[in-house]
DNA sequence: TAAACACCTTGAAGCCACTACAAGGTCAAG
DNA sequence: CTTGACCTTGTAGTGGCTTCAAGGTGTTTA
């Protein structure tokens, strides 16, 4: 199997394939003679697994220590269960930021209703009379 | 003002100070006999701005479009009003996803309860044979 | 047989909003 | 006169790709 066929299989390009390959994530793929990628099935359940991981957010860290742990069978998946608390933990975190962020956002929204001039804009003096102190450290990898 | 006292009084580094200058969110400053940025208190002012709006995850795009509107005092606050609330979309979009995020993962989760052989991991099985689909188009700039 | 076209190769650069670092200049205090 | 805090510029790194350039390969059609 060529690489645009496991691109599409796994509803990705063929750059991202190539990028996870330099990335150490998938294993390098046979090559033809004339120097094609020639992909296996293992390959193609390699990229799957991969590409949920990164449909649930995870980042390539956390994909290389769920791939070390299911291929280290002899460990049990006590490890596998803690890292998918942990990162259900950081989806949580962001969606409590998040929602402090909505509330912000609709209170200096109801500062201003009408179409009034912009020096009596109470968004553009909210915005410039807020004082949001330190940034807050990040507790989660999602933006 | 030097950097260092603007960079204390808007809660962030130097660097970040230098880096809005670059990008033209803040305008350039005076400069001393000794090539040091002297800052005034506009300047004060636009940074507190840039910072709210940061905190408030808008991106660079945004908070450019929004200085735009409120230095064109003719245009009255319509447009920003429009801004804040398709800012107010995007944060509302991601939470949503973020909710189905969590939803899957918590899924997953329920699938392995115990100290089980990785081979029977609920997880590890959910992980390969799960088919996200498409990835879906991103609605938000928040990640 | 040749041209067109789809697919493959590598490597480098761009995206965003910074952050970190290197190598040096300026200035006040001890 | 040295220490140390501050400032200057420029470059590279972060993550997870995406885009581009410049070319090689392989199949189909005229």
């Amino acid at each position: 199997m060529k690489i645009g066929e496991l691109a599409k299989i796994a509803h990705c390009t063929t750059e991202t394939i190539r990028f996870y390959e330099k990335e150490g994530l998938l294993p390098e793929a046979e090559r033809t003679e004339a120097n094609y990628r020639s992909y296996s099935a293992r390959h193609v359940e390699r990229l799957r697994f991969i590409r949920n991981c990164r449909a649930l957010d995870m980042t390539h860290d956390e994909i290389r220590a769920l791939l070390r742990l299911t291929d280290a069978p002899a460990d049990g998946c006590g490890g596998i269960n803690t890292l998918i608390d942990e990162h259900i933990a950081h989806v949580d975190t962001r969606i409590d930021e998040l929602k402090q962020l909505k509330a912000q956002l609709t209170t200096l929204r109801e500062q201003c209703h009408g179409e009034q001039a912009v020096e009596d804009c109470g968004i553009v003096q909210g915005l410039t009379e807020m004082d949001v102190g330190a940034t807050r450290a990040r507790h989660t990898h999602l933006g």
